[in-house]
DNA sequence: CGTTTTACTGAATACGATTGCAAAAAATTT
DNA sequence: AAATTTTTTGCAATCGTATTCAGTAAAACG
């Protein structure tokens, strides 16, 4: 099947522009030698025909296609991610990258996906959300692709990550609630095998072990509606707990509409309830939710430099850091007596 | 600056395997007619080169790329355009097409973006909530590339569009709340020069206007915190509206913040509050909101195959479509007494 | 004004694939 | 077994650009 798909090329514009095929390449590229004239020239004849140069036909000489690959889950239903892909995209952009995007799902293997991205010769690959196999990190190492990771991290690959501080994170809001003389604790976690729900549950039953305290446990599988199911079933026993926190914002909003609206039951005073993220909708008036807040900026600045970085140096060793979240309070949270107790309480963004 | 950046070629693999690099071409390309022996050895040592063949120097020749361009905005502040990104690159996926993604904001100017897309040879773009100018469109139908709109025309444009009916969907709405007898409707307008927020608006004033009904008027931007603080406005005034039809829903639910939380009103015993796009916060019980849900899944379905249709048979003319929306009937607004007047009550999703 | 240096320019080649064409090999028919 | 057809294969041209290299024109210098 043959398509006459035509398109204007440097020749025609040199002959137009009556100069050589080079100087047009000389023209468009801000390196070579050029006078001006010639310079002047050239750009007259590219706009009279609408010339651009080709990227594909460049990428094949110069090895460099200025293009990365961008690989999310979770978009549709956390806003979290909407919020990283926003950023990402418009910080690779200002750095005059092209995104080839792929939003998958959290649990899809990225198989197939990897090798595309190889195949259209990115020159690095960002995965946000979505797990990486060693095996395939292998690969991406095989071919030349650093590989950067928002949130995610795989013990003994070499790849670049940035990660909130998700155990430190749990940490923190069970001191807070315990100093807030909560009794009775539950966890709703995220999705089984993500390391940012399985780290932020082993900071958070680290310190309740400590002090001695146990505590409820349900899944939530990160989406508001199995919160608010899984809420209900927590809540609904006859030994309630009085704080529930949940590995993100979008679980916790689910358990404050099914505590406040299914059950009537009021927040803080008769329970508690805690998410990690700090999506804009949990400043909403209606919510009010006192959690995490991850460092989004920071975490989307780090990797696309630290990515870009690797590409400019190849031999360069990955660079991995945990960056901290800080607790934002609002009103979804019973607060220790006189709340002067060292917390750092952040504003509103 | 010289990058010594290897990659595998076909010509190594070719060696490896003892045959011909056009072989390894047709080995590749499910086309050609190789015999299985070949095949295989071809395979098998590229499986052991890790070679996948160079997309940008296959485009030179085939003239063609399998990447589209996409180019949206409001990500960020409307989860509505989040969902509309999501289906649209896993349809995009689906068909083996790879996406360009560029995320903008709702008035910048694509005249920057437009030409990178057509320098990377995109075979088609597809713009989301951003505006095309008409001499863009022109750029780009001299590019031969065709466009899509989602939710934006341009009259006179060479394009093809899809929009929900703004229109008519106003009308709807403002049939609804008269029959439910509201006496002072208000309408909170979006950005003035969209014209989702102006469909909606004309449908809605031209039914007022018959019933010699006066209405409210105040600006919100699309986001959550101007529609906050345009509803204080509108509903501290002496002659408060006892019904707001807002241009979307995520500036809906920020009046409906500022009506209970913020003034303490009910809704909708003292005041109605209606949305557009149902998305996915307006379900939730804390909100209940009736909106208008929007065909979100048939206009991606209906752009996505147009858009490669045109790719495919590029003298075609553009199919322009308006998509009905229907009614989402739940607890933010007052209702007609009996119910029965004929609405369409959808179900939620 | 002649000579050396510098600044541009153009011809030719390379990048890594696809594909038309002709030759070779294999399969089929006579 | 020879002749014919069909299937595979390799050679070479091609896609649109960047870049080296040699050459030419212009500028600088004495």
């Amino acid at each position: 099947m043959k398509h006459s798909r035509y398109s204007v090329t440097s020749i025609e514009v040199a002959k137009l522009a009556g100069v050589s095929q080079s100087s047009v390449s000389r023209a468009f590229s801000h390196e070579g030698p050029v006078s001006v004239k010639t310079r002047r020239k050239v750009l007259d004849a590219a706009r009279k025909l609408g010339y651009q140069p080709n990227a594909m036909a460049r990428s094949l000489i110069t090895r460099r296609t200025s293009m990365v690959g961008m690989v999310i889950a979770n978009v549709h239903n956390n806003p979290f991610y909407t919020e990283v892909l926003d950023l990402l995209s418009r910080k690779f952009q200002k750095l005059g990258q092209k995104v080839m995007l792929f939003i998958v799902n959290r649990d899809q293997n990225l198989d197939d996906i990897l090798p595309q991205l190889h195949e259209y010769q990115v020159e690095g690959i960002l995965v946000t959300a979505a797990t990486l196999s060693s095996t395939m990190a292998e690969e991406c190492e095989r071919w030349g692709r650093p590989v950067a990771m928002i949130n995610r991290y795989v013990p003994g690959v070499h790849a670049s990550w940035f990660c909130c501080a998700n155990y430190e994170g749990g940490k923190m809001v069970a001191k807070l609630l315990l100093d807030a003389n909560h009794q009775r604790p539950a966890f709703l976690a995220g999705s089984e095998d993500t390391t940012t729900s399985i780290d932020r549950e082993r900071g958070f039953m680290e310190i309740l072990n400590q002090e001695k305290v146990e505590a409820l446990r349900e899944i939530g599988e990160y989406t508001y509606q199995d919160a608010y199911d899984a809420s209900i079933r927590l809540l609904d026993r006859k030994d309630p707990p009085d704080v529930i926190f949940c590995a993100n914002d979008i679980m916790a909003l689910g358990v404050m509409d099914a505590a406040k609206n299914g059950l009537g039951l009021k927040i803080p005073e008769e329970v508690s309830i805690i998410g990690f993220d700090d999506i804009p909708m949990s400043s909403w008036s209606s919510y009010s939710l006192t959690t995490v807040r991850q460092p989004i900026q920071r975490m989307v600045d780090a990797s696309v430099e630290e990515l870009l970085n690797r590409i400019e140096n190849p031999e360069r060793e990955p660079l991995q850091e945990v960056i901290p979240g800080e607790l934002v309070i609002r009103g979804s949270a019973r607060m220790p007596g006189g709340l002067s107790s060292g917390w750092v309480i952040s504003q509103d963004r």
